[in-house]
DNA sequence: GTCTATAGGTAGATAGAC
DNA sequence: GTCTATCTACCTATAGAC
């Protein structure tokens, strides 16, 4: 049998991601301490600097493993079968797919997204947002040209509505002082941003 | 004329709130401290304790000032003329405009929620949300009954959305990465979520 | 009502033994 | 790689003079 990688099935270092990633999500960025992520993980705060630079070391990992399955993912549904409209579906549908793996990263990066953008430290994964966002303008702009989309709505608003479509899915647990059921179908929420809520 | 009130044109407790409206919002809760919020007022940190008993005091004032303006104003809406579909439209106008002019106030309680959901000290706040969100599912529940909104997708779902609308209607600006025309009408998202993106 | 001074606590991070 | 011990800095909040 080959030989695990040195002490422990799991390493540290996963554990400290796997906890760490959690209490950014709950508490946030600011509110969560390396003491209290040590202690989680069961050794003392000093333990975690064998891993990582610092708190910022370890929320920048955890946000560039998100990005890096998010971006391919688009990518991929960018490039489906039929008119603009159906590859913005398949985006969405991509987009809560790998989110919902990535649940408490996404709560994380969602939830703490002006600290990224006001910290040096963390602003790398700003641009590897940036790269995403580009996605969803394509496929909009796309949708302008062959006439499955509107064009008298601003691309930056059905954006933030379909960012905040695919969040209430990935965690709607997280508002269930709203919800009255769990996690609603992904086509039902899609379906709202696609043909409204009117009756028609 | 008549004497205003005692020292200052302005009294240094309003000045206290103005000033840590826009750091709450722009940095969150614990990211804020009160040493800043004294220093942009120009005073020391001891005497913003002569106005507020704490941190939590003056987030707790500047949310109740939103909600005092916010729940008249939704139920005033909630009675307008026509079908629900055009009550849920009025609601939604009360809404941007309400939160509109106290624009830091509500960033601050959108992106603070876990915050407030975790302290004791500021549930009071959760519960003067709670009161709105109720006034939503009304409309809702009476446009099911009318036949003027659609059935088939989850409530919750549709008040996320129309938050999320809300927030990008009052903050354009803040998602500037997005964003590449300034605040778009309010009527162009609105009919996003009465009538989809999908061209008809 | 504002000040000076400081208490009392916790934060992120480091040094060096083992 | 983890530990003990600790540093430095910052936090909220208070005491008491003016």
């Amino acid at each position: 049998m080959p030989r695990r990688s040195s002490t422990s099935p799991v390493s540290s270092r996963d554990a400290i991601l796997t906890v760490a990633v959690e209490l950014f999500a709950e508490r946030g960025y600011h509110a969560t301490s390396m003491r209290e992520v040590a202690q989680r993980v069961g050794v003392v705060p000093a333990a975690l600097y064998n891993h990582f630079d610092g708190k910022d070391a370890i929320f920048v990992e955890l946000g560039t493993r998100y990005f890096d399955a998010m971006y391919p993912a688009l990518e991929a549904a960018r490039h489906a079968e039929g008119d603009a409209a159906d590859r913005l579906a398949a985006m969405v549908a991509a987009s809560v797919n790998t989110a919902a793996g990535l649940r408490a990263e996404h709560m994380m990066l969602t939830d703490e997204w002006r600290t990224i953008r006001r910290s040096e430290a963390l602003s790398v994964l700003a641009a590897r947002r940036r790269a995403c966002i580009d996605l969803w303008h394509e496929v909009l702009a796309e949708g302008a040209v062959d006439g499955s989309l509107r064009t008298d709505v601003d691309d930056s608003s059905i954006i933030w509505l379909l960012f905040a479509a695919i969040t209430s899915l990935v965690d709607s647990g997280y508002w269930s002082d709203i919800a009255v059921k769990p996690s609603p179908p992904l086509d039902d929420v899609c379906s709202v941003i696609l043909d409204g809520v009117r009756r028609s």
